[in-house]
Parts: C-alpha cells; sequence; structure tokens
DNA sequence: CCTAATCTCTTCTCTAAAGAAGAGGAATCC
DNA sequence: GGATTCCTCTTCTTTAGAGAAGAGATTAGG
C-alpha cells in the first residue's frame, strides 16, 4: 500500500458515476477527520477551528463580525478571542478609523497547528507535485473554483434566509 | 463573480508556487467550513460530524472501536452512539459471532445531513462535470490518493507513538 | 453640546459533553 | 465447569463553552 504519486500520464477514469461520488465523499470525509484531528491534537475546540477557517477566509475582522459569521453572541466571541490570541493564533490591533473596534487578524506562524498538520502537507505536495503541470494546473484550478463554491454554500448554512 | 464552471481546456497553470500553497490552504479551509457549517445546522456536534467520518471511512465497527478512533472512553463513547442513533445516523446491530459486541452501522441514508449538504453536493457535482472526461480523470485520481493520505495523517495525529 | 446608537468586554448562570468508576452479561482458557 | 477476561452500558462528578444582561467607551445626529 501506500506507492501512491507514480502518476502515470493517464489515470484511468472511473467508469460508474456513483462510484466517483463515492470517491468523492470520502475524499472529504478524509479531509474533515484530518483537520478535526489536528484540532484535537493542538487542544482547540471545534469552534475555534471553525473561527480560524472563517479568518483564513475572510481576512482580518471585527470580533463582531467574527461572532456573527460563527454564530456567536458577543460574549462567547469574547473568550473566542481571548482563546485565540492566548494560544497565539490571533492578534488584536486598534481600528485605525474607529477606536470603538478591534481588528482580530491571524498571526502569521501559527506555529503549533503547522507543526502537527506538517506531515500532512508535506505528503499532499509530495503528491501534487507528483503531476505533470498541465494536471496539476487542472487541480488548482480546481482548488480555486471549489473554494468559491463551499464558501458560497457554507455561507447559505448560515444565513439560510438571506 | 460566480461564473465558475466554465472551464476552458487549458486553465492557465500558477506560476508562483507560494500562490499554489495558499490556494490549496484556502481550499482546505472552506471544505472544514462547510462541514462544520452543515453540521450545526443539522445540530451534530464536533465530536459527532468526527465520528460520521470515521464510521464513513471505517465501515461499521464496533462502539469500542469507534470510541478508540474518536479518543473517547466508553462513557461518551455509549452517549455518543445513542447520539447518533437518536437522529438516526447509525443503528446498533448485534454481532453475529460474538454476543457481547454490537456494531455501529452508519444508515443508508442521514436525511438532515444530505439535505443540508445537497446544495453543495449540487454545485461542486455541475463543478466536476464541467471539466472534460481526461481532466476528471485527473481529479479522481487526485482525490482517491488524497483521501489515503489524509487518513493515514489523521490515525498519527490520534496516536503518536504507533 | 447633549442625546442616542454602536462596539467591545465583563459577570453570572446554565447546558452539553467528557472523564472515572463500577455493574452485568458473554466468551475464553485451564 | 469455574475463574478470568472482555465488551458494553450506567451513574456520578467535573469542566468547557454558550446565552443573557449590563457597564464603559466612542461615534454620530439633532
Amino acid at each position: 500500500m501506500s506507492t501512491h504519486a507514480q502518476s502515470q500520464a493517464q489515470p484511468q477514469p472511473h467508469a460508474d458515476p456513483s462510484q466517483e461520488s463515492a470517491t468523492y465523499r470520502r475524499y472529504l470525509s478524509a479531509v474533515l477527520l484530518h483537520g478535526h484531528a489536528g484540532a484535537k491534537a493542538c487542544g482547540l475546540g471545534a469552534t475555534d477551528l471553525y473561527a480560524l477557517n472563517v479568518l483564513d477566509l475572510g481576512g482580518p475582522m471585527t470580533p463582531g463580525e467574527l461572532g456573527a459569521r460563527t454564530g456567536l453572541t458577543t460574549g462567547p466571541t469574547t473568550r473566542l478571542v481571548d482563546r485565540l490570541e492566548a494560544a497565539g493564533y490571533v492578534r488584536r490591533v486598534p481600528s485605525p478609523d474607529d477606536r470603538r473596534k478591534v481588528i482580530v487578524e491571524p498571526v502569521g506562524r501559527p506555529a503549533e497547528l503547522d507543526r502537527v498538520l506538517a506531515p500532512a502537507r508535506r505528503r499532499l505536495g509530495e503528491l501534487l507535485g507528483s503531476y505533470p503541470p498541465e494536471q496539476r494546473a487542472v487541480l488548482f484550478d480546481y482548488f480555486a473554483r471549489a473554494t468559491e463554491a463551499y464558501r458560497e454554500a457554507a455561507e447559505q448554512l448560515r444565513d439560510p434566509e438571506e
């Protein structure tokens, strides 16, 4: 097993679409499983991981915005930012144009999380590097498009009526 | 925006590898975000989603095995299976060869979870369908290989010494 | 200017889920 | 066939995290 990354020029196509569906679902499960396991290994709760992903996708934002996107009221939001700040994942910066506001921005290198995710990153990097450039271009084209689709779907799950 | 799924025959390759890395990280964040949002919309806790993914990847197993893979002791494991069974996601089946054992198996259609994830599935299905067959083959080749990589990485996160 | 609205943070309370310890039934080994 | 081991489930206790309500500081509007 694990003789991956041979990557012949023409990977055999799946004949059966339902087989494709099962393959894709298992793939998503594995991605989620790995994300959860990594967060747990860092002592991060589910909400903390969620918020980090929100920040990763949405960029720096105020605690109010972060709380709204995470589905929390102001109390838990403050404590959430406290936890993330204490763990070194984010930083509070005063807003330049409104002194009531605070900007929560991700810190450059979340060391602990990066450390536990490093083995997977390395393996996936090798896997991606094993494809010829034109195939890798297809993969990254998909990644970029899928990111948008998932992000919008997640937003609609959060605010079903909007 | 959202003019996806045009998929020219040759998507432009990324010139900068660090750009690739950022694209990939954002993609993973979006996948995780969508998974969390879906679970939350169904009233599933983080552990419940984790366990469902374990079952999806590992197939039917005993509560003991599920608890071990989820990192729980026996008490919470029983309640976890109780919750999943009450919500209609899994079923307890007596083991045919050892009457002490119980097999936890996923139920065919977890209706609620499927319902909330359906919009994303549909959009991603359209996206995948928009690629010509040989490019789609590359994508599914990647999905299958990446599944193994993530699964093994998640296992090593759970049992760092093994 | 003085009032109203907005943003963050604090305190108190409450619920959901995890751990620890142990009971009961079933299989295995001598 | 009797003792030991194994698997699941139950009970009790504890902790982490969420909601509600309000205080303090700052901005906007009449």
